[in-house]
DNA sequence: CTGACTTTTCAGTATTTACTGAAAACGTGA
DNA sequence: TCACGTTTTCAGTAAATACTGAAAAGTCAG
């Protein structure tokens, strides 16, 4: 029992751990990746003191890392009847989790990108040197590109799960 | 043409800085990202100087993210005759950037996390209490996810363009 | 080999980002 | 209303990251 009780906690910090050190690579900061890992492999919902304790951090630092979860939709808070303070879930589901994830990325970084990219191909529309055409032609390029992306990514963040797969299998067998 | 010039210039400039601002969202530095943006809306290969003063940045800042961007695959270094200084130049083509993109993103972020879901996987496989098995199960279906975006990634990265695109038309009409 | 030019390295510094801890604000039952 | 448990904010500080500038190393023609 405690054996493998002792496995289980050594695995699960493991992950946690690792899960931090990844999410610098992605762009977000390691204690957030860690507070997602650590209620993604929780058996049941969490407090903010829960986190501060096997985390080992600040209230601060839980507080609002959890609050920047629950704003990308990947933790929610949950009501405990009885009980005053709030709890945290993750969404445990990987097809959810994907969706939610390629939903916030696209806000982040492919619509401001293509904002750039509009102002840049209009605003050099009209310049009629050799250099002005290719650059507006490589901006037109590129917003095209990133268009059409942001498009696929709509697409198949709304699909359902096995939806998607069984498309997948058929394109790539 | 000194205004055409003129307007060229600025919607180059607006481009380089707004693309360097973008680049922070994704994770990487501003310099880097404003150095590509710079050479993609190059006519010619540019040398280190070249870039050093139109960005304003120290000859070690210019030589460590240009090399940076040569490890990517994103700039190549060109050598021309009878000159002794390195030039350089970007990539330009869209299809070409994504998939130097997306391979350098599956092998800095996905591998890594493959890895650790694996190991992790594996290491409580043979826990038998029911929070143990919730673990693995969690870990497992982590892992299956992420290794089938891998897979995909690779499919797609190694399509000719057109067919990318004949083949997402398709799908989504 | 020498001298001129170029690239590379890196210690020191600046900037950005993340975290702490304590105070303030909030909400609720009595 | 107050007292208590809880959440939220934020000034100050710590840590991580990026940049500078100058020295060292490399390269090549004569």
């Amino acid at each position: 029992m405690s054996k493998e009780g002792e496995k289980l906690r050594q695995a699960r910090d493991e992950f946690v751990a690792q899960w931090g050190a990844l999410g610098t690579q992605w762009g977000i900061n390691r204690t957030m990746a860690q507070i997602h890992a650590l209620l993604m492999t929780a058996p049941q919902a969490l407090t903010t003191d829960d986190v501060m304790e096997e985390l080992e951090i600040s209230r601060g630092n839980a507080h609002s890392n959890l609050k920047e979860l629950v704003a990308w939709g990947l933790v929610r808070p949950v009501v405990k009847k009885g009980e005053r303070r709030d709890f945290f879930e993750a969404e445990k589901d990987v097809w959810q989790i994907f969706t939610i994830v390629a939903r916030e990325r696209k806000r982040r970084e492919i619509e401001p990108a293509l904002a750039i990219l509009s102002k840049c191909a209009e605003d050099s529309r009209s310049i009629r040197t050799p250099e002005g055409v290719a650059f507006h032609e490589q901006m037109r390029a590129l917003e095209d590109f990133v268009g059409f992306a942001s498009k696929m990514s709509d697409r198949i963040s709304s699909m359902k799960h096995g939806f998607a797969l069984q498309m997948a299998s058929k394109l790539f067998g």
